[in-house]
DNA sequence: TCCATTCTCTGACTTTAGTCAGAGACTTCT
DNA sequence: AGAAGTCTCTGACTAAAGTCAGAGAATGGA
């Protein structure tokens, strides 16, 4: 690593830490201490279980419960059994805690127009830009993949999602029993491995690849959230796949996609595949793609 | 301001404070506690004084004391009267402590190693430069303007650097008995005014202006420090003593520059000012510039 | 010389933030 | 049905962080 670009880091964690965190901490935690207050702020609008809050907060268990016995007191939210498993607590804000978080939301806007009123125009747009650079590309480095079995709820709920937009974004929609791969079953193991990219424990993407005899290994079913593009996700999911392949034996892969994937489309090719004749009858496939792998 | 830029300085606030701020907390904290951590580093190489500290931490004169104390009986620091005022005490690391200190700063690069390395190469290349910009805008949005005497040791401080940087760019060298304001003096009231700009309390800049009579103003002695260039702090000075002479009624001002500075150069004719006959005798100018002030 | 002010320190506190070891209610697996 | 495991909670702690009211030394100005 280039010690210009750690100098560069550092100077920006610097200056971001003494003008953004300390001011954050200041106006967010006058009334309440901190830990309440980003509890508060992550229980969100619709309620959630206790021990989400605990993984996203990365806190101790009683801990998480002595504050939200503070929180109860002060009548900002309720604790109930879920549902369907009694352990699991959801908290829910009640009528007062959304008023009270209401105004967190309020100083973070104040604190975002106190960093921007000192500019004039010009440096606004060029500083939130900047920022929107920095976000992305630390969001980036956040974001995990792992392999996970597609019958697991968290594929279920990536090809619940991928099939959607499918149906939104073709003109005909989408029908899932068309398509050649009904089944997500043969992208696991054992002919196969399917990936699930995680941001903050949530599933944003996935792609699976199918190891089939003879015939080059099949990529299939490639997806990333809308929140999460823009972050190289996609280059990423299909290099994880590709390695995969290239760790079976396999000399090339293939893939084939819809005409109006145009960014899919777009990074295959940037990616290194050229397009082929069709090697299978896949109903919504306009492309053909192969990528021969020299690992 | 437009609620998108707001929007976004949160995102970027609330990713950077999770990437960054808890990761800097744990990484310094782990040996020490943070806030002997950050008194530690604020020491510097060359010693401080116990007030500068609080000042620029924002901490109860009781509790820095503490901390003092606990560090002084870890052998880190020494705390000594100030020669001067026997009020102030200085303090500095002992050789212990720069050790100590030195072991702060590695962990603050591997702090940035460890943001980069789940990144590929461009994305590198782009976070830094996007970082890069973020930092210079949020320090240009904490530098303050003031008035203030040019007698001041701050405005001769400034000066005098001005002075320096002159007689290194000119080839001739610069000497100031040849300039035709010899005395910054008629610089400051009450017939003109001259201003100081700060970052973190350190001059960084300055510039006067003349009101002279029937003459339009005459602005004199910008200078920005190489430390705070790219922060649109010239252009600031320069809006500030021009508004000054509207306050005074007048419709034009002057000035005139030499050719090396060429940065000044630009910066007077995107501020709007037009290049005229010589106006003066100044012994080191090339060019006289004149801008008309509709205020 | 005296008085107001400045600067640092000490003692006596409080509040936050967090850890750790169970206990008890509930689910899931066999 | 019983055992093993999950999830949340309580009690009993500790360490860190910070506040507040003086006390005491030193300084600057009238």
């Amino acid at each position: 690593m280039d010690a210009e670009s750690i100098a560069q880091v550092r100077r920006f964690n610097r200056t971001v830490g003494e003008r953004i965190g300390v001011l954050h901490d200041h106006f967010l935690g006058t009334d309440r201490p901190v830990g309440e207050a980003r509890l508060l702020w992550e229980i969100g609008a619709e309620g959630r279980d206790v021990r989400r809050l605990r993984d996203r907060l990365g806190l101790d268990s009683g801990y998480v419960s002595r504050l939200l016995r503070s929180l109860e007191r002060d009548g900002l939210v309720t604790v109930e059994p879920q549902e369907h498993d009694r352990r699991v607590r959801t908290v829910r804000l009640t009528a007062a805690g959304r008023k009270e978080r209401a105004v967190l939301d309020e100083r973070s806007d104040e604190l975002a127009e106190l960093i921007l009123t000192s500019l004039n125009e010009r440096q606004r747009t060029r500083l939130t830009a900047a920022m929107a650079e920095v976000d992305r590309l630390l969001t980036a480095g956040t974001v995990s993949v792992e392999e996970l079995d597609p019958a697991h709820p968290d594929s279920v709920a990536c090809l619940g999602a991928y099939f959607d937009e499918l149906s939104e974004r073709f003109e005909e929609g989408f029908d899932a029993a068309l398509s050649a791969v009904p089944d997500a079953g043969v992208l696991g193991p054992p002919h196969g491995v399917f990936v699930v990219a995680r941001l903050h424990g949530e599933p944003v993407g996935c792609g699976g690849i199918h190891l089939g005899g003879d015939e080059p290994p099949y990529i299939k079913r490639m997806w990333v959230a809308k929140s999460a593009r823009g972050l190289g996700l996609g280059r990423r999911l299909l290099a994880e796949l590709e390695a995969y392949a290239v760790r079976s034996g396999a000399r090339s892969v293939r893939l084939e996609t819809n005409g109006e994937l145009r960014e899919a489309i777009a990074l295959y090719r940037s990616a290194g595949y050229e397009e082929v004749p069709a090697f299978n009858d896949e109903y919504y496939a306009h492309h053909w793609f192969e990528k021969p792998l020299d690992g």
